[in-house]
DNA sequence: CGCATATATGCTCAAAATAAGTATAAGTTT
DNA sequence: AAACTTATACTTATTTTGAGCATATATGCG
């Protein structure tokens, strides 16, 4: 166990158990058509990916987010532009890779997000790009509303929420899962996604399940496979913080341009807002909000690679910042599909 | 080095230095006009006043905020209602309470925000109610814009930008005061307290910066009072995180509720809403958005106690989650007033 | 009582923003 | 050249806002 150094601030120490923060981050990228969070793999373990992490070392670090850019640095090479904290977890049980042993000190968890443009990383721990919806596969709604939510999710939840011991706890299971999934007249809510993957985790429907060895098992694990991809830890979790995050942000924030090249098109940007929110947006409107607001401004050359009329380049208007009360891309009404 | 754990973590222990997780809690009710922290004093010590708090104790706490809960419990008797984590901070030097020894084990400190109805409290730590622009008196532009800001805070705070050594950093200053100052152009955003609030502290402008012991000492502590009273460690930091997230969030979810009573008239909803967000709104509209948006309801009956037609009694309606995208207060345009 | 004064509440009206679509431009593919 | 792609301009109805005026219903005072 670690022990709180006694050399002062007295009688705490004594009696008070060991603590270590954990300091995570979900890198995101965009490439063409999804966005992707960087995971590392530990050479010669059992354990599932997670996201690149280490211990705070107050012997070390000035900050926790200097802290975090060291591991990240050693892990994958890569330096970090924009990074913000997210949320910090210590939840009992929560913090556990279950490929190693069970006790040693609690993990108090500090989760980050952060941007990046390029993707070369350099490899000490075989860090890989990956679209996240693979760990988020009903997150996806481009094209129509995924279909596994029908198919699986919703029932299950259904049958989660029905097998409540009390009336009362029936009912809050309902509402909660009415609230972040949109049913019973709702609608969907793309940034509620940290309520939705928790609640998935308390019905015991993703894999994480397994390995808490929950009380309620009731699926097999190629079931659970259905509900997405595994990472080690709470990895999953601040990863869906993370996307949550990105999504409520990228409206009143510009920090989209982070993860844009220097110059695009309107319609480059168009799909890159839409792979994050994972939503389909109207395109015309789309233009007139992003480019009459002065978020952006044109160059003057064009892109042909469009396959049509070529496109004019746009850039990011750093000045926007100073201007307006909330410089975000404003989502223009969604387009609705018809069902996958 | 401290190198990535092998197998079990046991290896670890012996290099990294210790942490202790602190747990503070900026806890706000509202009475008529001003909104309200609970601050605690320490009995027999000389520590300016502080938030209820506490270290994060893995042995007796399940989770962060149960341990936090814990603490205020203990300290103040009170039962906190809506509780929400605001920012995770870990800065070397940021975290001394400078009457005590300089030395022990590097603390993180997990801030929170929590609303509460009521104002009594048992009182072991002499726990009392500070109207919270005693501490930030810049923030509140109920009156029009603070005198304080012209008279002292935006000339100080020029001198520190040109006081800077290079020519870059000189810019850096000048954009970070313009933008959370709403200088130049730019326009008073009042969810940037935490920006505000940092930037004094770096320009050595509150009563922390003499704690700190910086370098750029230049003001007197009889000066320094000008803009607000001293907190312990970085409590006012987290105070000032604990405003900006409830101005921003009032926005968007309907939180103000926790703080108003059962029933209360849509002027009283309105004093509340300028009492946290520091400024006037237009009262028809205010009305107007509010009533037709079926955040509230009538109740039928009336209050007299207005000096003059007496005003209809609401109440909020719970229902109103499941049925809006962001069921908030929204704001109508701010009525301008002279200045003060 | 009637009037000044206070607050509450209803209503109007113009301006701005939004949703949804049509029309046209300017390329590539076959 | 015809068919197809994508880009971009423009139109229209509707909704939301900012701002203010008018009316309702109380209190206090001479």
């Amino acid at each position: 166990m670690v022990k709180i150094d006694k050399s002062d601030s007295s009688d705490i120490d004594s009696e008070i158990g060991g603590v270590v923060v954990e300091l995570s981050a979900a890198i995101v990228a965009l490439t063409a058509e999804s966005p992707r969070a960087l995971l590392v793999s530990l050479p010669g373990t059992l354990s599932p990916p997670g996201l690149p992490c280490g211990p705070f070392d107050p012997l070390r670090h000035r900050t926790l987010e200097e802290g975090l850019r060291t591991w990240v640095d050693e892990q994958t090479g890569l330096h970090m532009g924009y990074v913000e904290q997210l949320y910090t977890f210590g939840d009992r049980d929560r913090d556990r890779d279950p490929h190693r042993l069970a006790d040693g000190p609690r993990q108090v968890s500090v989760g980050y997000l952060a941007l990046v443009r390029q993707i070369a990383v350099k490899n000490p721990n075989e860090a890989t790009w990956n679209d996240w919806y693979r760990y988020f596969p009903w997150e996806d709604w481009r094209h129509g509303p995924p279909s596994l939510l029908d198919s699986f999710i919703i029932p299950k939840l259904e049958a989660w929420c029905n097998a409540a011991a009390s009336k009362a706890s029936k009912r809050r299971r309902h509402e909660r899962a009415d609230l972040s999934f949109g049913q019973a007249g709702g609608s969907w809510d793309n940034e509620r996604v940290l309520d939705r993957y928790e609640l998935l985790f308390e019905a015991g429907l993703v894999a994480e399940a397994i390995a808490e060895g929950d009380g309620e098992l009731s699926f097999s694990a190629d079931s659970l496979a259905r509900t997405g991809v595994l990472l080690t830890k709470d990895h999953r979790r601040i990863l869906a913080t993370a996307m949550g995050r990105l999504r409520g942000k990228i409206k009143y924030r510009p920090i989209i341009f982070e993860l844009m090249p220097p110059t695009f098109t309107l319609f480059q940007l168009q799909r890159a807002v839409e792979a994050l929110s994972g939503e389909r947006l109207h395109k015309q409107n789309f233009r007139r909000l992003v480019a009459h607001e002065g978020l952006v401004e044109p160059t003057g050359r064009v892109s042909s690679k469009t396959g049509g009329r070529p496109a004019e380049l746009f850039r990011y208007r750093h000045e926007v910042v100073h201007e307006r009360r909330a410089p975000g891309v404003r989502f223009p009404l969604k387009v609705k599909k018809r069902a996958k």
